[in-house]
DNA sequence: CAAAATATTTAAGGTACTTAACTATTGCGC
DNA sequence: GCGCAATAGTTAAGTACCTTAAATATTTTG
């Protein structure tokens, strides 16, 4: 194996066709499995997550997800509907509402990571330690450059 | 440094957590670019690219996006009704109809691109070759797991 | 040639996003 | 304290995108 390309607009470029492609699978995956088991989308699952996490108001999440306060809002409705998540007003500025996730959304979330991740531990199971170990610092690297900063 | 995780349970995570990320940077980043100069949006983009890469039929685009033919079906109307795709009856099977770019729809995909890959590129730039090489080899590592096969 | 299979579209329905306009609350300047 | 801009969020209208089910047209098969 010679040199590998390792020129930005290569890189760019790879990034760019590869992308797409696995996260259409992910979405795909994730559709085929547990999702409609309990009903609910992909997008659903990550604002759940990140709540999860700890974006509790409606802007943390807009902010997180890169889109419009009024896509969270909506979105959140959803899952209000669905039982999924709570709106609750007792923080100090009683312009935010407070979004929890319900014991429900916690079975939910549980399940449908668990399930997911089977999905992705079967594609790259074949991969060796070298390559995992690639891939995981590829996701760092792209993780400090995409996300934070 | 310690010895970086490299357990399969680890590159799971990471591939989970970060990919819903980027891929929501990149969305808006398409967005706030040069796309709405050309009115289409990051999934018409890519089904434009899909007939570019020789993508012709209804049921091809949908394998590799890995969603029903009517929803390629209703984007390509879209496409269509904005004069970037045309349908063509001219296979020997009457059943399907050939997907082929507008000229116009050459020029948009390939300013998109450009406009696309400068964004990428900014970000990434800051990235020594070393880092550059990990990121490629694992993009070529997804693709060959997530994609091929 | 009828029946099954294939390629695609149409129809109905829900989710997900945008911008613009609106409500409610907070906090600043005077 | 009062007025007003800024902030947090929702509502409204419109588009896109995806699903399943049913319909259409064509090809293949028995």
């Amino acid at each position: 194996m010679n040199e590998p390309e390792t020129t930005l607009e290569f890189a760019v470029d790879s990034l760019l066709e590869v992308l797409p492609s696995v996260w259409d699978r992910i979405r795909s995956n994730f559709r085929a499995a547990g999702t409609s088991k309990f009903g609910i989308t992909l997008e659903q699952f990550h604002t759940l997550r990140h709540i999860y996490k700890g974006c509790c108001y409606t802007g943390d999440i807009a902010e997180k997800r890169q889109v419009s306060c009024s896509a969270v809002s909506q979105a959140v409705d959803v899952l209000v509907t669905k039982g999924l998540v709570t709106r609750a007003q007792e923080s100090g500025d009683r312009r935010q509402f407070r979004l929890e996730l319900t014991p429900y959304a916690r079975r939910v979330l549980d399940e449908n990571y668990m399930e997911n991740r089977a999905l992705i531990k079967q594609k790259i199971a074949r991969l060796s330690r070298e390559q995992r170990a690639i891939v995981v610092q590829s996701m760092e690297i792209l993780k400090a450059v995409f996300i934070s900063a």
